[in-house]
DNA sequence: CTAGGGTTAG
């Protein structure tokens, strides 16, 4: 090999008058440079400038052998500079340039050389590098068309021939009887016994199998057979045939396979291992982990990441920082850095576990990060609702890809920015990338955020034009879109024309009807689901439960929130139970409502003793209302929710001198309540309103309009209530301006900004108050308009004077 | 031929 190496005297070399020695010369050297790989690549660059300079002009197999050099060393101009040069290119050099256009991603290029070339100088080799070049630009039906051709003319298919048109038909994957004819072709043929021929036969019948339109049984029942009946198996044989198995979902046969293995195959060891991460067998992942090194077999990075995503699917932090220490002892001593898949996977342990923290000091400690590193990070902190933090990984990241706008988006709409989630939408696609189907959902949850019912709409119009509209978490986030702005139908349809629905429609859907006073067709919904053999999961029970607290179906929830354990064997958490006892407080039920809280296997948090406060409001119980109070001054003293129920339980009951203490304990310590404010969509624009707004810039026409308004009202019956005075209260000086709340100004704005018959959706940062609620019901019948409110909880229709809620609150 | 980063429901 040293002659590669080899300085060429120049003067020599000029020295030499025959041109044909020189030739020999040069092509014996260039065969070594082609024979060295890489590095010979280099030299051959040398001895063509050598050619140039000494005057010599490569033709015929020099010139060959000089293009296809500079395709594999990614020199593909200088190629082409070649190629172009010769004035009827043999087929060699054709066939030369093909392959270079195909490995350098032109496979356009390729074809073009390729129809050029006339019938009678193309020989096998020609198509076979077609075909590969075909299967490279994955037209698997461009590349069988060329095999039919080139047997159709009488050209004869070799093993190059047999394992590129294989690889095109696992591309196309639809039909079993193309893999049984080219089976059969095989055999005729010379290639019958040869492994990688056989090897992407197997391949191919285990990737019809996963074609939707062929039956996996008898497939996977084929290659099989052909596995069992291969001569000699090497490592591509048994870790296609096992993972073939593992992707069927069918562990036991993969476990056969891997278990009648003669050799010890670490990929196979991978395979195996995955499949038992993805169906949660975790036993299972430590069993075989251990084993490899019992026997001696040699972790790779695969097998470190199977595990410790097992680990972090599972939260097993104390399994995964034992493989972590093994990592650290074992394969890499610090700093160096050891693969960053293994950092990824490490990163994403950590923040599953909850430990953010440690998973930014991997990440900060990790010499070399790539995409992925940075991906995981920013979900870490988007996780744990660290949002700034989020933030600033994202601005700092060189390069994002879609799913790091996705996580962006998503988190910042999950926080309530829906605002800023959406701009960063529309900045994404300003920036030139196409948003996938999550990346819309993220969006779609934005305009639920913002109860953007136009927005949403839009989006759903875009998702529809891109195809995404078959896509089950666009799908999903569409439902709870449509039902957060109020638009209960239209949920229902997108819910209906869903082509596939899992667990997390079912619960949107079942919230959907819930959160709008439909109780009852929410728990039918939910006996409809468990029909269709779709498991209920704990948030499934959080629903159901709201649903039948909304529409005061107390027994049907008890009844749930008994089945929960019993049949599906979910223990209730601290959100059920509170669930629970707004369920009884709410109906009246406050004695066992108290029952509850002192049989709950642990102590009540502040979720449990607000819903029984405002059940003793709701019902007028002092004494418990007050305990209930107490609780929760000691539980979390800043919060108004509390000082707001005790004071108007007190109102309700004339006993100001009591809501008088209760405010003055307010201002004592320091508590201010949340400003009300109500907003609506009035041609793609949100208006807000605030109590006794006064920069709206139309307001002044609101009051007005208002003014006259209420002595209708009074006509037909309204009668402002004033103990509610304290619901809203801001300052001293508000208490009498009852009639100034948001809500009933974003009302009144919808009636004179909205088309005559469009329905009026009106949306409250806190609870709507009793005298808006009454007031409503009486504007609805005035103007024979359908307002709908969706204030804190939940929403209510008004129509012809009633509300949905029936009057239940 | 295998792994590490995403979404939607309360």
């Amino acid at each position: 090999m040293s002659a590669a190496k080899a300085v060429y005297p120049i003067q020599i070399l000029r020295q030499t008058v025959d041109i044909s020695a020189l030739a020999n010369n040069y092509a014996a050297k260039l065969l070594l440079c082609h024979q060295r790989g890489p590095s010979g690549h280099h030299i051959a660059a040398g001895i063509h400038a050598h050619m140039i300079a000494s005057g010599f002009i490569p033709r015929g197999h020099i010139r060959n052998r000089l293009i296809d050099i500079y395709s594999k060393s990614s020199r593909l101009s200088y190629a082409e500079k070649l190629f172009d040069e010769i004035p009827e290119p043999d087929i060699v050099a054709r066939t030369t340039m093909i392959a270079s256009y195909s490995a350098s991603g032109s496979p356009n290029l390729a074809k073009e050389i390729f129809e050029k070339t006339p019938l009678r100088i193309r020989d096998t080799v020609c198509y076979n590098a077609m075909i590969a070049s075909c299967c490279h630009g994955n037209d698997g039906h461009a590349a069988v068309r060329l095999f039919n051709e080139m047997r159709r003319k009488r050209f004869e298919p070799d093993c190059f021939t047999f394992t590129s048109t294989l690889a095109a038909l696992a591309l196309i994957a639809t039909r079993e009887e193309q893999c049984k004819q080219m089976h059969c072709v095989v055999l005729k043929s010379g290639c019958g016994l040869v492994t990688s021929v056989l090897n992407a036969l197997l391949s191919a019948y285990v990737k019809c199998a996963f074609s939707p339109f062929v039956s996996s049984s008898s497939l996977f029942a084929s290659a099989r057979k052909l596995f069992d009946e291969m001569p000699v198996k090497d490592k591509l044989s048994w870790t296609t045939m096992i993972t073939g198995h593992v992707r069927n979902k069918d562990l036991d046969s993969a476990r056969e396979v891997f278990d009648s293995m003669d050799q010890d195959l670490v990929v196979a060891w991978n395979s195996m291992i995955s499949g038992y991460v993805q169906e949660g067998l975790v036993v299972k992942v430590f069993e075989m982990f251990r084993k490899m090194q019992s026997l001696g077999v040699k972790y790779d990075d695969f097998t470190y990441t199977n595990a410790l995503s097992a680990c972090a699917d599972w939260s097993l932090i104390l399994h995964g920082k034992q493989i972590h220490a093994y990592i650290l002892r074992i394969e890499a001593k610090p700093p160096t850095d050891f693969m960053v898949s293994v950092t990824n996977a490490l990163i994403s342990l950590y923040w599953k576990c909850g430990k953010v923290h440690q998973a930014r000091n991997i990440f900060d400690a990790a010499c070399t990060k790539d995409l992925v590193s940075w991906n995981a990070m920013l979900s870490a902190y988007v996780s744990v609702g660290e949002i700034d933090e989020a933030k600033a990984i994202f601005d700092e990241m060189y390069e994002k890809n879609v799913l790091s706008w996705t996580v962006m988006i998503s988190g910042l709409a999950q926080h309530g920015l829906g605002e800023e989630a959406l701009k960063l939408f529309n900045r994404m696609k300003s920036c030139g990338l196409e948003p996938c189907d999550y990346a819309f959902s993220g969006a779609i949850t934005s305009c639920a955020v913002l109860a953007s019912l136009e927005q949403g709409r839009q989006l759903h119009g875009q998702l529809i034009r891109l195809g995404f509209d078959s896509s089950l978490s666009a799908g999903n986030a569409l439902i709870t879109m449509y039902a957060r702005c109020g638009a209960l139908d239209a949920a229902y349809k997108a819910f209906l024309t869903m082509p596939c629905l899992d667990s997390v429609s079912w619960n949107a859907m079942i919230a959907a009807l819930g959160q709008h006073g439909h109780g009852a067709k929410a728990t039918e919904l939910y006996e409809e689901m468990l029909e269709e053999y779709i498991l209920p999961d704990r948030i499934t029970f959080l629903t159901v439960l709201s649903a039948c607290s909304h529409a005061g179906l107390v027994d049907e929830g008890k009844k749930y929130f008994e089945s929960m354990k019993e049949v599906y064997g979910i223990t209730p958490c601290e959100d059920h139970y509170a669930r629970l006892v707004d369920l009884l407080a709410r109906s009246g039920r406050l004695t066992e409502a108290q029952n509850v809280i002192q049989t709950m296997p642990f102590e009540a948090g502040s979720q449990i003793w607000e819903a029984l406060l405002s059940g003793c409001r709701l019902h007028g119980n002092m004494d418990l209302g007050v305990r209930a109070a107490e609780k929760l001054f000691d539980m979390i003293p800043k919060h108004d929710g509390t000082y707001i129920l005790l004071a108007n339980m007190f109102a309700a009951a004339g006993r100001w001198d009591s809501v008088a203490t209760v405010r003055k304990f307010m201002r004592d310590r320091g508590v201010k309540k949340e400003p009300g404010c109500s907003w609506l969509e009035v041609e793609k624009k949100v208006h807000v309103f605030l109590v006794d707004d006064a920069v709206h810039p139309e307001i002044h026409q609101v009051y007005k309009y208002l003014e006259v308004f209420v002595l209708r009202l009074r006509e037909l019956g309204y009668v402002p209530d004033t103990k509610y005075v304290l619901h809203d209260i801001v300052s001293e000086q508000k208490e009498q301006s009852l009639s100034t709340h948001s809500e009933k100004l974003a009302v009144v704005y919808g009636l004179l900004k909205l088309p005559r018959e469009a329905t009026i959706r009106v949306f409250k940062n806190l609870r709507i108050c009793g005298d808006c609620h009454n007031a409503i019901k009486f504007m609805s019948k005035a103007e024979s308009r359908e307002i709908i409110v969706r204030d804190v909880k939940r929403f209510r229709h008004f129509k012809d004077g009633e509300c949905s809620c029936g009057d239940y609150w």
